[in-house]
RNA sequence: GGAGAGGUAGCCAAGUGGUCGUACGGCGGCGGUCUUGAAAACCGCUUGGGCGCAAGUUCACGUGGGUUCGAAUCCCACCCUCUCCGCCA
């Protein structure tokens, strides 16, 4: 969502940035909308004013009448004024110019390389082999249990996503950041506040209450599991207003992760890359309304993450997302993607997004400057780990011949083990 | 799940159909007087959104409806908090 007063300014620009993201939205007709709401709005108040003053004055034939009009335009203007909020969040963020221009993700450019891709002097296997021979993750028994996608982590699997994850807090928590445990269930609200509703709406799973939907009654305050605890952090600051000594405030979230994966049923359908439930750390950054701040910390997080896969030696690349593939919210994105050698190819891990005011106002997320005067925040998003995406990594670059697996030095201290065998 | 109480500003809290959400009072915060400095005392200032070039106007007392010439106040639904009971990791 932007400042409607700057899409009236700036008409162009807007259209170029829903053109350039692939957004389904007349400019023209939120325009007239708008317009008309405007005219109304005018009308209602001069209408309200007449009301208050008649009934001050306990005029009640006048006050009758004007009650009789008040009360069409007033429902008119009810109607206008959510067609209008509806479109609203459909307005994109105006993409950075370092974003590439595209509709989809073969714009998207790389930016850097680490590492070198490990050379073996065997045929490698790809995680699902590894992780079957290892006995550290039963696919059969997950979707047994929970369904296509499903799986156990088990053993010294279990511990090794566990260590990941305790790993990649410790890192969080000593770059400064407050760890969070939030809540993974949550109201339509956080999830449009951060963007997620209502673009993607279908990848996220609805709670029902089978009693309810049984007998037929409507589900008045729906609840929803979050795909990552980006929501939830965000949700925590809504409607407040920060001081801007505070600012940035920095979180990290630990949670479960939950995605329906409607719109890819056919893709990556082996193994641990595309599950519906993991687990993930992720930071989120609160700072003033100034963009060379933002990007600053843009630089910070990035480089947090990218500090996590150097050290666990894992090869990467970071890639700038183009226009088409980055999410309408988003001012500016990167994605690391670690290698794996299973796929031959690097397989996205992390995701960095500075969506500058576009949360903060759906979210009323202020904060007061020195000067006694309120703004909208800006906010940023990153990925420190998710798993067990980035067990696919470790297994497949640190496997050896013997199908057994090296742990990363910085791990250890965490699994309790060097090696899976 | 049952019974009861409640939701008003940063916090506590008054207001229960007609001068005001320009919201009693208190706390906190900010500024000032006094003081060597501080405390205390005293004085003053302290909600946000929309529309409008402006003057101004309108909206907001948990949320959404309704009754009324007029609603924080009456009615309905929903959400949330607290207390007690029940169940429970």
């Amino acid at each position: 969502m932007l400042d409607i007063n700057f899409i009236r300014d700036n008409k162009e620009i807007i259209k170029k940035a829903i053109t350039d993201k692939g957004i389904d939205l007349d400019l023209e007709n939120l325009l007239e909308i708008d317009q008309a709401r405007r005219d109304l709005i005018l009308k209602v108040e001069e209408l309200r004013r007449k009301r208050n003053a008649a009934a001050q004055l306990r005029d009640i034939e006048k006050g009758k009448a004007i009650k009789q009009e008040l009360g069409t335009l007033e429902k008119e203007l009810a109607e206008i004024e959510n067609r209008f909020k509806e479109m609203m969040l459909f307005i994109p963020n105006i993409p950075s110019l370092d974003s590439p221009i595209g509709p989809d993700s073969l714009s998207n450019v790389e930016i850097k390389k680490w590492g070198e891709n490990p050379q073996f002097s065997f045929t490698p296997k790809d995680h699902v082999e590894l992780s079957k021979a290892l006995g550290i993750v039963d696919f059969e028994a997950g979707v047994k249990v929970s369904g296509f996608r499903g799986y156990f982590l088990k053993g010294q699997g279990a511990l090794l996503h566990l260590a990941v994850l305790n790993y990649a807090l410790g890192k969080i928590v000593k770059a400064g950041f407050t760890p969070m445990i939030p809540p993974t269930l949550v109201s339509e609200r956080v999830l449009i506040g951060s963007g997620h509703f209502p673009f993607g709406k279908e990848g996220i799973y609805q709670i029902a209450n089978p009693g309810k939907i049984e007998t037929g009654e409507e589900i008045k305050n729906p609840v929803f599991l979050v795909g990552t605890s980006e929501p939830s952090l965000l949700g925590y600051f809504a409607d407040r207003t920060l001081s801007e000594a505070e600012l940035p405030i920095k979180v990290a979230g630990i949670s479960s992760c939950y995605r329906s994966e409607v719109g890819d049923y056919g893709r990556d359908t082996k193994g641990l890359y595309r599950v519906h439930e993991f687990a993930k750390v992720e930071q989120v950054v609160i700072c003033r309304n100034d963009l060379a701040e933002s990007e600053k910390l843009f630089g910070e997080i990035q480089q947090i993450s990218e500090g996590i896969l150097q050290e666990l030696g894992i090869p990467y690349h970071v890639i700038v997302t183009s226009t088409g593939d980055m999410g309408a919210g988003k001012y500016q994105m990167n994605d690391i993607e670690a290698w794996m050698p299973g796929r031959g190819s690097y397989g996205e891990t992390h995701s960095n997004s500075n969506l500058t005011d576009w949360q903060a106002r759906r979210l009323n997320l202020k904060f007061k400057d020195k000067a006694g005067e309120t703004h909208l925040c800006y906010t940023l998003n990153n990925t420190v780990i998710a798993s067990p995406r980035v067990l696919i990594a470790i297994l497949e670059n640190f496997q050896q011949e013997d199908g057994s697996v090296i742990i990363p030095e910085a791990l250890r201290p965490y699994t309790g083990f060097d090696k899976i065998s």
